[in-house]
DNA sequence: ACCTGAACACCGTTCAAGT
DNA sequence: ACCTGAACACCGTTCAAGT
């Protein structure tokens, strides 16, 4: 039995991420199986095949939504924010709000060990970017380029470690260490740190 | 065919320990397999659920070991340093190069996301809390007890986290921005806000 | 008592064959 | 042309049965 033609190639690209993406979101990320995203757009496993290059594959373009989500996220817990100070504090805590919320996903996000040769999606790099750049933005008055660019990875790599030791439960349990008052104390104290320097 | 006794079981134990040590180290985490380090011992599959709970249960044992790794390393890069940010530099250099050396094995380090009603193996959150100790000892200068263990997790979980975009390359390979820079970065001004608080 | 190995319920991936 | 479904080579885990 074949030749259904129920849907183009990039509807069941799109279904396929869809159903993907639930089930992450209900399972995590090793609930997630070829068989059962085509079950769930009930078509089968081979043709997921003529879609993606692999399970890896459907992941990181998946990672790619994600990360747009995230993306919008931290643009509106912007909204508002003055000074450099308080939208860092702003995306630290947006950031830290969507690990939570979407923890499934945000997991996600940094299981793909992708190998030398693969590249990754296209459109993927960009999206990184985007997000790296609005945290360079809130860093516009600082003095050069190569400063904020440097802190901009210092805050975002920062601010997510401090995220998944806390999410983890890595940290101390007795402590009443919640990562916000973390990740304040990281963005406080390092701008506070440039500035004097 | 059973009954051999060749071995005891902590004999069995430290055995499987030290096959799925190779084998990560080899093939990556991905790579792991209950089958293959069995047969790299001379065992069954069967035998090694005599001697651990399951396969999630021997990478955590497999960690807990590359966390005593990890402090003996650390206590190492410490050897000779004065005063705070220098004893800080020696832990991050330190921790850089560990999960750089020790690529795969650090990857599984944060690999297994355990259920809510799992427990850690026996002396494994100790380990955690002496990697931890390293640091509040080398923040030992700094006023408060809560500060200093504020601090610890600041850093730690910032250095881990700059550590894991570097070397997941999802900073800009454009910029010479190697990991090594990004946390003297993090750990100068740091250092620098908390005085100057 | 100790260990095996077959069995079960799954995987990702490929591809000849059916419509 | 499009999709299937069987096949392949693997998984983790359990447990009756063999020595």
């Amino acid at each position: 039995m074949a030749r259904r033609n129920d849907h183009s190639r990039s509807e069941i690209h799109q279904m396929a991420l869809e159903a993907a993406r639930a089930i992450v979101r209900e399972e995590g990320l090793s609930g997630l199986s070829v068989r059962k995203i085509a079950t769930r757009i009930g078509y089968t496993g081979g043709t997921l095949y003529l879609v993606f290059r692999n399970l890896d594959d459907l992941i990181l373009q998946l990672n790619a939504q994600t990360l747009e989500q995230l993306h919008t996220c931290l643009v509106s817990a912007l909204q508002g924010c003055q000074g450099v100070e308080q939208c860092l504090l702003a995306l630290a805590r947006g950031y830290v709000r969507f690990a939570h919320d979407e923890r499934p996903l945000w997991d996600a996000l940094y299981s793909v060990r992708l190998a030398a040769d693969e590249a990754l999606p296209e459109g993927y790099q960009a999206r990184v970017d985007a997000l790296f750049g609005l945290v360079e933005q809130a860093l516009a008055p600082l003095h050069g380029a190569e400063q904020r660019r440097l802190a901009s990875h210092v805050l975002w790599g920062g601010i997510h470690g401090i995220t998944r030791l806390a999410l983890d439960d890595k940290l101390d349990l007795a402590g009443p260490t919640r990562p916000e008052a973390l990740t304040e104390s990281l963005v406080v104290n390092y701008l506070r740190g440039l500035a004097a320097g």
